[in-house]
DNA sequence: CCTCTCATGTAAGACGTTACATGATTCA
DNA sequence: TGAATCATGTAACGTCTTACATGAGAGG
């Protein structure tokens, strides 16, 4: 959907060739945004055939040669339009654990305390690789440096929120209360 | 991809027919998950050629007949298999608004501030019809309830998190620094 | 020698969205 | 009379993911 603003952003930053792109989105969008080249490579011929950016080839010595792509003031333009217009819709999480998560009443108890804290670790994982691409990087421009927050607030109040439904789901197995199941 | 365990997890509770099945979706993993009856009717076809589900027409008088569809044996096994593996990849935030603020510095400041004032009333007004379900329908499920706390939560820490950002590039242009941009 | 990184691509299929069609009843 | 709610469905179109194919150079 905005895969190709995605691109025309970058290439508004600096000329990029394929592959970068996907390296970049990964490390900066990584958190929001998944890519891969099937995405990629489709999209930069299109907006090449658009007229939103070009192309050149360079030869390298020691590495495949690539292409590089430059937007043009036609993309450009397009890419401002974009920017200055009112988002679409809202935000969506995906998240095949949450799924599973609301259906955990139904679900062997014990099993579902095993799920829960292994997405703990995952998320311990995720904020302490953020907490240091946020220490170890400069954080020169404001709107990523704030992107970077963003991503480990979420993290962190992820972490607090399966660590309160962790407590309270244990202390429902140990006082043994079964309640019936109610969805709505 | 897991819409199908998704409409297996709500007939395992009780039995329901298409129409409430995106009605339910809709209010409790309205936060995490879209659908629409192009995804909901073909998935209970093929759930009932899998033999995942069974389906009995009930006439009514003052509104249009339905289709009653129950979970089978076969299809309780394939839930409670799923339900207890580990789930497969991570969270995935799609958020047209938050690919756009990592692009701000390269638009007009003065309508970067205004797009994200609008986010601000969006998710205002999300957070307080949250809020109200949360207060005015009975959490007896531990899981349901965790899971509204959660949308709760997840609002507040955006709202905090947009507040920051609004002081933080308003304070920039009327400071007048025009730094370079830079992503990475 | 084997694996990793760099680099570009395509094809098939899964998944999702939008728009349309139908039609009765209820409520203002 | 017109709109909203209840109810089911399909077709076309987009988007995304997965898997494959290719190939050179670097480093252990």
């Amino acid at each position: 959907m905005s895969v190709k603003y995605a691109i025309l952003g970058l290439l508004h930053y600096k000329d990029m060739h394929g592959y970068r792109v996907k390296e970049v989105i990964e490390n900066e969008f990584g958190f929001m945004w998944s890519i891969n080249y099937g995405q990629i490579y489709p999209n930069l011929k299109q907006l090449e055939q658009e007229g939103l950016v070009t192309k050149i080839d360079v030869a390298q010595r020691n590495a495949p040669d690539k292409k590089l792509y430059s937007i043009t003031e036609k993309g450009e333009e397009a890419f401002t339009g974009w920017l200055n217009t009112a988002p679409e819709r809202g935000m969506l999480i995906r998240d095949p654990f949450l799924l599973k998560f609301v259906f955990f009443s139904f679900s062997d108890k014990e099993r579902a305390l095993e799920i829960i804290e292994e997405q703990i670790r995952v998320y311990t994982a995720d904020l302490s690789s953020r907490q240091h691409r946020y220490d170890h990087k400069q954080n020169e421009n404001i709107h990523v440096r704030l992107m970077r927050e963003l991503g480990i607030s979420l993290n962190e109040m992820m972490l607090a929120w399966l660590e309160r439904a962790k407590t309270e789901i244990a202390a429902e197995i140990s006082s043994r209360r079964p309640r019936k199941a109610g969805i709505q």
